[in-house]
DNA sequence: TTGCATGCAAATCCTTTGCATTCCT
DNA sequence: AGGAATGCAAAGGATTTGCATGCAA
């Protein structure tokens, strides 16, 4: 996978969350208000896409912590479902910050040649999921979606570097 | 992950392609037709479910073949097109014999205690990928979806085993 | 003080690869 | 024969974990 490269402009709009905002959710759930997590929730602030725990680890400069702690970090604000996991279908997990309950809901546009991301604001039609959960049996349920091509920019070349 | 128990019928008919018409899809490919190759396929055959590199590798038996073996095949079977992969966000991948052209094309309700699988025939409304390719510039698109929920079998029971 | 968090290193797990050998075509 | 496929072992890459230490509450 390559490096972010420029990203481009959201589709969606940003839920920009103050960072003490944050960090007091933190504190409702009894978690530690440390420096790496602020550093990360940072990071995650600044980049709102679906960033990698590398990629995070990365972003986070001085500030800097332990691999195994960011990793260790956003295990835990998924617990929270502070952060929602993506899968791009290429092994490597990447996180998003969530908005509160179901308004953070939403879906990407992966380019498998440059790996750009649109953040999209469609969903599944409302009641598909709840046939679905109905017809067998099923109770929470939920769904991930991803959609994959390849950009304007890209077309024309012909490797891919995602989905290998 | 714990071992596939008892697989509930399926939903969508099974496509039971005969093994000779799969390794004539081989034969002209150019790729030889091997007794691994064989196995796996017949394996496939027989588990319309998706299945691990390793479920598969356990499911051939006495036509054992190497674990890499099996990983290798899968991967050129992806590439022709005659198994499709799919991604529970276990970081484990799962392949199924896929139908010809788009015949194949279908998603699943995963269990995310059990790890029962229900194949779907429901998908997004035809539109809207092609909508949301038009609006972004991006060619060739496709789509990943999959539910997860807890089965009737598995509702009261408080531990997940699917997407950690 | 007290247990949750972190750093560091080692361990796991899935998947890929190098290389010599086997075997389809 | 000749290249593709396999077996075996080792390497890779992502993620997790054990343990001693540090630090927020």
């Amino acid at each position: 996978m390559k490096t972010c490269c420029d990203h481009p402009p959201h589709s969606r709009r940003l839920i920009q969350t103050p960072l003490v905002e944050l960090t007091d959710q933190l504190r409702r759930s009894a978690r530690k208000i440390t420096a790496p997590r602020q550093a990360i929730l940072e990071v995650l602030r600044r980049h709102q896409h679906p960033l990698t725990n590398k990629e995070i680890h990365l972003a986070l400069g001085k500030e800097e912590c332990d691999l195994a702690t960011v990793y260790r970090n956003l295990r835990t604000l998924e617990g929270m479902r502070m952060v929602a996991r993506f899968d791009f279908g290429d092994g490597v997990a990447r996180y998003e910050l969530a908005g509160a309950g179901d308004e953070g809901h939403h879906h990407h546009l992966v380019c498998t040649h440059c790996t750009r991301v649109v953040e999209l604001t469609e969903c599944l039609p409302r009641q598909m999921e709840q046939e679905i959960a109905e017809r067998h049996g099923f109770s929470q349920v939920t769904h991930r979606l991803e959609f994959f091509g390849v950009c304007n920019r890209c077309r024309g070349s012909h490797t891919t570097s995602l989905v290998k």
